[in-house]
DNA sequence: GCAAATTAGTTATCATGGTAACAATAAAAG
DNA sequence: CTTTTATTGTTACCATGATAACTAATTTGC
């Protein structure tokens, strides 16, 4: 999360750079809003996310295993990779899922310290559900960052 | 935070277009590059803080209060509002900033239920030390982003 | 073929965001 | 003035990110 409700001027910025020579202005003004805006959108997805029971990272999960080309299913492991999470966090967040009846396991045929994670019928559901909405979110995140910050 | 290590390509979202005509692929796609590189800018900077004993929330809670043009001090209340998080959590950071030296309190003088912070001399030069290192940080995020999201 | 090293996943604990409900104080309404 | 309403800041608790330390299973090296 990335907080200041307002950003620096370029002004202000302008003015640090006699303090600061090794300072840019012009990247660090771009960077400020890159993580404000990024922040915004951010917060706009939980914010659906949460009304419909899911959170960034359920609502990932379930995508990215169901986008997969050729499998049906994935490890733990290759989960908290693609996502970019640690695993402590995978193990968690799939516990909820499958409470939830998103998410069926199984034990890997071959090398049985993998655990097989696969979406139920109802996590395909949901997910056609929600993605509509998902991009109309984000559509409308993104044209309320273009007004406000033109 | 936002996750998902590899993002959709163009052509998969061209494809979803087809299920979904809502959907706009170019705008989805430059939503979802500013969330990412939001994000990962947003974690060089935490790392660079949690280096320095600090967060981006106690950073920022410094600077802003630095910053002002006329006063020296803010209220709670303030500060929540200008850093855009929710006032326990300016309660609990303000309170390690307290243990760690960084900020003295005082009663309103008029308002008995307000809290006026101010920084101490330590913070000031924290603030110093460390913000050159800040826009290092930054602009060798920014350099990354470049290179990578290219 | 067995000991050592590696890997998959979990548990325990911390950090830091949020909301709900509260006490103390101030402001508004009568 | 006194009662009611609003505001400030806190406490208690939940959600979700992280790391460290662990168990169980597999692989590697001799």
């Amino acid at each position: 999360m990335f907080f200041l409700k307002e950003l620096p001027t370029r002004e202000t910025l302008e003015r640090y750079h006699e303090r600061f020579p090794g300072m840019r202005p012009d990247v660090v003004m771009e960077a400020l809003v890159l993580m404000k805006k990024g922040s915004l959108l951010i917060r706009s997805l939980d914010e659906y996310f949460t009304r419909h029971g899911l959170s960034q990272l359920r609502y990932m999960i379930l995508v990215v295993i169901d986008r997969q080309p050729d499998r049906d299913e994935m490890t733990v492991t290759e989960l908290a990779a693609n996502l970019d999470v640690s695993k402590p966090v995978m193990t968690r967040t799939l516990k909820g899922l499958i409470e939830d009846g998103f998410i069926d396991v199984s034990v890997g045929a071959d090398d049985r310290r993998v655990k097989l994670v696969r979406l139920t019928k109802a996590a395909r559901d949901k997910l056609a559900a929600i993605l509509p909405g998902y991009y109309e979110t984000i559509q409308a995140a993104m044209k309320r960052l273009e007004e406000d910050h033109a």
